[in-house]
DNA sequence: CGTCACGTTGAACATTCTCAACCCGAGTGG
DNA sequence: CCACTCGGGTTGAGAATGTTCAACGTGACG
């Protein structure tokens, strides 16, 4: 099992036509799925997307950790909860939500996952994401995303820049995005 | 915690604006996440399809399965994976597949589980489930998807009547799909 | 026999993609 | 120091895909 300590990572799956979909951005704090060593093989790939500290823990350890600091188990738990809770949110995204307001969802999630584990305070966050890897994130082309983050600047609402986002008002943000922070647990995850 | 005995249920999610993004179905054998109750509130809804059998095991009987049957706690770990696994197909289908390779991917699917819970052997099978609510859940329109059935029965792949699936050509609906079913991670449910 | 949910179809429209061009800043080799 | 290249990012125009709206069909059920 992986945790990461600093940087970035995402999880992502190519498909047969060449195309490829992220799945998930992996954040400090992130671990790998719990006893993801009980399949077989894995259904996606997993890549750092800046230098990165990252760290193991044996299974034998993991083991020891959920019999001996159940209140450790626990947190994991609720980790890998919060952790289906944004796959879900994706769908839904990747569903139910146009270009403009997956964008903003995304951007939401991103801010507010950032925050939560103090990456910074400030409406202005480091994001070492390229355009073509959001746009395969949210299901869509890094030209029309770009078109997109244009119409986003050009309504003062965020900007996007040389790997940092600047979110001007994240009050419209938060409504474009029809944003509901729910899915995240924030008060559980802050308290474990 | 309930688990499903018999007959169809499905999990959404009902946004802002109204609509409605279908997040998964469940047949029998398909449990509500472990754990569930250490989250504050629940981020999304279950409601059954058919009329069902479901079956609740209480918290404290599940904490001394775990301890008491490490295998079949095993089992249910693995049951969860299965389920990230095919909520990572779900994002991968709504963001890098056309709306007929959806639609084929996740007939694919719906048949590989059946089958694989013995619902039943042959190329045809029951699918109680309204064209309504697959397009929520495949992340489209309900005209839209009507057309997409129409061009599977016209090409000879399947047909869809009256809650009943019908697949003709089961090798062509899966190249359609371009459907890999490592996720379902079949082998590894079989033998649990 | 009326109603109601679901399925089917057509036509106009909106959204998103594709392809292609161009820009720009950071490295790199001459 | 300059020209070159290369990986993003940006923009335009036409094409494809999917939606919307509205009409009609059809079987189940009271």
């Amino acid at each position: 099992m992986f945790v990461i300590l600093e940087g970035w990572a995402h999880r992502y799956k190519i498909l047969p036509n060449g195309t490829r979909q992220v799945l998930a951005f992996l954040m400090p704090g992130d671990a790998c799925d719990l006893h993801i060593g009980l399949l077989g093989e894995m259904d996606h790939s997993i890549q750092t997307l800046t230098n990165a500290l990252v760290t193991t823990i044996g299974r034998d350890e993991i083991e020891k950790i959920f019999v001996d600091h159940p209140r450790i188990a626990n947190a994991m738990y609720v980790s890998q909860l919060v952790d289906e809770g944004t796959m879900r949110a994706w769908i839904t995204s990747m569903g139910r939500r146009t270009s403009i307001e997956r964008v903003a969802h995304l951007m939401c999630e991103l801010f507010i996952r950032a925050r939560n584990i103090g990456l910074q305070t400030e409406p202005v966050f480091d994001l070492p994401l390229s355009q073509l890897l959001l746009a395969d994130s949210l299901g869509m082309t890094a030209v029309h995303l770009n078109r997109v983050l244009k119409e986003l600047r050009q309504e003062n609402v965020m900007t996007l820049t040389r790997g940092c986002v600047s979110i001007v008002d994240i009050g419209k943000l938060i409504r474009i995005a029809g944003f509901d922070d729910n899915y995240l647990h924030r008060r559980i995850r802050a308290a474990a």
